[in-house]
DNA sequence: TTTTAGCACTCATAAAATTATAGTGCTAGG
DNA sequence: CCTAGCACTATAATTTTATGAGTGCTAAAA
């Protein structure tokens, strides 16, 4: 159990870290509580037994470990009013009434990760959530034809198609057949349906129904649906810690691969996350601050990403005020 | 005028340099030259000064300059034959007689920035190029629907539009007027033809004319044609003159900007053409290697980009086969 | 019992000195 | 015109030294 003094000092220590970036010494400590820098050195002493401080080397200042921040996190740091700046450039962005949702999202995640140069990330709803609503052709000459299909949730996606020697005709009737069909099935599930519902019934409309068949079928089950948006990534390259270039490698592969991005939004939880360090499964030094967000049928997930020794306070402040924003809308 | 022999060193030191990233010495050009090393030193400095040539520092070997770059290419490389491992790569996807010459396009230049370990970048026509085909409106619920907009050239964008009390009747009168009468208009003409031709019809036959007619002037204000993909933007992570993390902020920010690739665009010329080091635009240290292509209507520019000290013969062959294929696909 | 002053000690960082080496330029002779 | 030979040079790698910020511990003060 901590004393008092104790909490205080490794809130301090967060927090000066957080801005300074290097070792916090007992000397800064002691200027800010009236106590001397021995008595310091002793609570700090005490919180590295306890694994909440790290040292560089034998005689270097404390940096909070991955413990330490945690405590920091769950006990320490007080989510407190926004900064009125913040708070306006987002008001901005919310009070226009014409701007769809989504919009509303990407615009504020650019405007978050520029306020405070860490990345931001938008996770939608997966495909398997995503009900078809309707597919559309628009042919562009003899062989070719864009299909876009559209999601209830408003997502889209466009495959331009090649068909020789298949007429326009078949083809409306084609997509007639799939719109009265199996709009309704989730996105992942359309490709299944399309053999066991449409297969069996095309043939009999459709003159060149194999080839067609054919053509839609992969239409769907290419349908990534990779409903994710990273904006900021080379905000990583201003934070000291990721001056290594492997460091930053990683971390851009990481930030590419949509599968890890996904493993953000697997949690259940809808209040704010926070993983530190390794449980980020992108960096040792980086950590990861998410929330879900719900509003009618959209939903999604939210995470601003940036260097472990973090701002906690003012990112945690800023996505709750973002996740309430988006719930308040109309 | 450059002797035979003096045009092989700088061959020779090309090609080293561009393989082991070190300034080449003396000693292991007359390896390859039947000639001692002090008869290569005089050559050297001979090429030096005529600025072909450089020091890194007083004794140390020889690198090209960027005008030595430049003689290379327009005199001494030799783009031969594709080395068969690349070309059976591409064929594959060219042989693909169902995919759409776009997506053969983004696979081979995911191939060819795997294999090369450059990015690459297609340019597609832009906004001013494209004319519109059709506009399609799917409602999604109450207030929200989606504007999907297709160019003649098969470019689709779409947009979320928020309408409050507007019939979906209403939407779809306008959406037909548009269609009728402004189909064929290029993209960044849409929005005033939008104003001159449509909104003084629209009063007409539309009730909520007024609210309908600024969504639309929207979606077309809007519309970015943003027709610009980048693929391997990590590789220069790999390269060891950009171990610097500035000069990667630099190269990554200016990758990120739409403006500075469509100025790759705007040279003319269609064939192969080589940008060195500052004429890149990018960095000193960049060298991006560009060519147009045309088929039909599908018309665009690809590039091919890494640092200067490139495989500039490789990567010339790889770009001419790429774009004979391009133009021959169908 | 807790806090603090004092002091020896440690390690990282930076600067200076040392060494090794890969390369050059130049000269003189083939 | 080419080349062997040699003095010379800058870098890169290693070692050396100094500095300083910061610690831990002890003993005295509160």
């Amino acid at each position: 159990m901590l004393t008092k003094r104790q909490e205080n000092i490794l809130k301090l220590i967060v927090e000066h870290y957080v801005k300074l970036a290097k070792p916090i010494g007992s000397n800064l400590i002691s200027k800010k509580l009236k106590c001397s820098s021995a008595t310091i050195r002793n609570d700090m002493s005490i919180l590295e037994n306890v694994n909440l401080l790290e040292k560089t080397h034998t005689s270097s200042g404390r940096i909070p470990s991955e413990e330490g921040y945690r405590y920091y996190v769950d006990n320490l740091m007080e989510p407190k009013k926004m900064n009125a700046e913040d708070m306006l450039k987002l008001q901005i962005i919310f009070h226009n009434q014409q701007l769809p949702l989504s919009d509303c999202i990407n615009k504020s995640l650019q405007v978050i990760s520029d306020m405070t140069n860490y990345a931001t990330i938008v996770l939608g709803s997966s495909s398997h959530d995503n009900l078809l609503k309707q597919i559309e052709v628009v042919p562009i000459d003899d062989v070719s034809m864009i299909v876009i299909v559209v999601t209830d949730r408003g997502h889209v996606e466009h495959k331009e198609l090649k068909l020789e020697n298949v007429s326009l005709n078949e083809v409306k009737k084609t997509v007639n057949l799939i719109n009265n069909l199996i709009v309704g099935t989730p996105i992942d599930e359309v490709s299944t349906k399309l053999e066991y519902e449409v297969k069996p019934v095309i043939g009999k409309y459709v003159t060149q129904h194999e080839q067609l068949y054919n053509a839609f079928y992969n239409v769907f089950s290419d349908f990534s649906s990779h409903n994710v948006n990273v904006v900021g990534k080379n905000k990583f390259l201003d934070q000291p810690e990721f001056s290594n270039i492997d460091k930053i490698k990683n971390i851009f592969d990481k930030l590419d691969d949509e599968n890890i991005l996904r493993e953000i939004k697997k949690d259940d939880d809808n209040n704010i996350k926070v993983y530190i360090g390794h449980e980020s499964n992108i960096d040792d030094d980086v950590t990861v601050i998410k929330t879900k967000f719900k509003n009618g049928t959209d939903e999604g997930t939210l995470a601003i990403v940036g260097p472990k020794r973090m701002d906690y306070e003012r990112v945690v402040t800023l996505l709750e005020y973002l996740k309430t924003n988006i719930e308040d809308n109309n």
